[in-house]
DNA sequence: GTGAAAGCGCTAACAC
DNA sequence: GTGTTAGCGCTTTCAC
């Protein structure tokens, strides 16, 4: 049903060797041949095997892309980046899904090999891993790999990643010399995971030394909608007086800004929010989200780039890249 | 670098294909020996060659799915579940984008060809498709594909989709006979887009041979939040008297809300609006969102299901599958 | 129970 | 210019 080289080949009474120098157009190969060999592959409809092709050229022209969790709307931003660069530079790209779990992400890694991938991105999970020592599989079959928007901090590798850090320290900043603002509230998610821990870390970099300033911070398990709603919701029973309630993602920020409103609580008004990232949330938001971007697209070719330089040039210097982010100032905060 | 089945048979003094049978878990290799080749295989980090496998059995041990865009909430959720869903049935899945462009989609088309998915799921770009011709290579090349979330009209092909058209006369009676409004606004897309026909059909019908109610269709080119509150920003200025907005999906409901909202306007009590999909837009408005709900794990396992139907019986009844919808309601209607 | 041999569909030397 | 040959890494008869 399928037609091979070999159908090309009788139909033409040429050899199989010819019409694949033919169609991957060989110059070697006379014109008037290629023509026709082209021609002719073309009316049976063949369709090359990469199967085939790839096991004798020792290339699959396949890169892989490991992310925990699909419906998170940062992560399919960096898949269609990523799937787009690729394209570009001429590589197929193969996702799979980690589903934030140490277990899967081994398993992915191990199928990244047994299919060939040339190379491959990683966006780790988010929780804590302690043994990511499934990586050094990737050593002993000679494929590189680079982290990308986070890493595993005992794992030497090239990353790229935002400088979430500084990003939150920007953010912190401006709401407290420009807005004047002196209560905080940072709510965030577990302690061991690295891109909330740098978050923090900037949050309370900003604070630091501030006089006359109160910060806060709520640990909740997941950094979600429904969980900051709730949260937000308990917290109000307190009735602390807070000037602004930072969240680590947008998504969190906007379950915040909602439950308060419903509260009869006015945003920015009464409380600024703020969130992270300028995923989408950040701006079908009722009221649209002050926030720090992550210039996705840039982690996204930024990865790619650095892993087809370790493919192409086997370089083993471990780069280090850090994307700088920004903030946007949108009506979450824009009240006093 | 890389160790392969022959390392193994050398270190231990057998032939390649015992080595491969006891891998394979095959009985008729000694049971000491089969623990023997495990154990080494662990040890030297064996990884099969999946590209090699695939070749000589004939079977690549992979489906693929196309969609049209992975960043819209809806694909992103179907690819969760159908991901999820292969792995259960024993299958990888090779995702592949479109970007609602035929081309690209002819593209992906041949892509699977090339990567020997052993079937294809197909989530049909939303634009209209003269010409999708191009699908006849999975016929020539024996590879069975249904089409998930949407269809071609004119190619008969099995498909599961959800019952859209039920789905929109149900929500547009629910708010008829129920809440008793009387004008209603219709959002939607381009006329030839074959899933906003379906809603506007089921529309329709609800409001046929219905005295003394008011529709209007107003149609837009993108089916998506910015535009959505654009125009109904326009709207407004007619100072007409609407009772209900509804979208044609939870995107543009959001859309309409906050620009309504912007404006002074109440949701539900000045104004009506609803959605559909349920996804996950439909909870983080501020006015929680009636809508309709579509079974987006249903439509995945039903696609792949169909699907490994075909791959393995080799059935050529053109199944159709219409999952149901039912309406959910929220704070978005329930005002009057 | 194990090994030898053929071959999956294609490519890349090397002959002719 | 074109054909012959070998072989990518693995599986699977079929002898032994």
């Amino acid at each position: 049903m399928s037609v091979g080289l070999k159908d090309i080949a009788e139909r033409l009474g040429l050899s199989e060797a010819t019409v694949s120098l033919a169609l991957n157009g060989n110059k070697i190969v006379k014109a008037e041949t290629r023509i026709r060999v082209q021609k002719m592959a073309d009316e049976m409809g063949y369709i090359p095997n990469s199967l085939a092709r790839s096991l004798v050229r020792k290339k699959s022209g396949m890169l892989g892309l490991i992310i925990p969790d699909i419906e998170n709307v940062y992560y399919s931003e960096l898949v269609k980046h990523i799937n787009r660069y690729c394209q570009k530079v001429g590589y197929r790209l193969f996702v799979s899904i980690s589903n934030n779990n140490v277990h899967k992400e081994k398993e992915n890694v191990l199928a990244m090999i047994e299919n060939c991938a040339e190379g491959v991105v990683i966006a780790p999970v988010n929780v804590s891993n302690f043994n990511p020592d499934y990586l050094r599989y990737f050593k002993t079959n000679s494929i590189p790999f680079v982290f990308s928007s986070s890493r595993y901090e005992d794992v030497s590798a090239p990353y790229v990643m935002c400088d979430l850090e500084t990003g939150m320290y920007s953010l912190t900043r401006y709401l407290l010399a420009e807005k004047g603002y002196r209560s905080f509230l940072l709510l965030t998610g577990p302690e061991n995971v690295l891109t909330l821990r740098l978050r923090e870390n900037g949050f309370l970099r900003a604070l630091k030394n501030e006089k006359d300033v109160s910060n806060e911070i709520v640990r909740v398990q997941a950094v979600d909608y429904d969980t900051a709603s709730e949260t937000i919701h308990q917290y109000l029973q307190q009735k602390k007086k807070i000037d602004v309630i930072m969240c680590v993602n947008d998504t969190m920020a906007i379950g915040v800004i909602n439950t308060l409103m419903r509260q009869g609580i006015k945003v920015p008004e009464d409380v600024a929010v703020t969130g992270f990232d300028d995923s989408l949330f950040a701006q079908i938001s009722v009221v649209t989200l002050t926030t720090v971007v992550q210039d996705v697209k840039k982690i996204a070719e930024g990865s790619v780039d650095l892993l087809m330089d370790r493919i192409s040039n086997q370089t083993s210097a471990n780069t280090e890249i850090l994307i700088p982010t920004h903030i946007v100032k949108r009506a979450s905060t824009e009240g006093k």
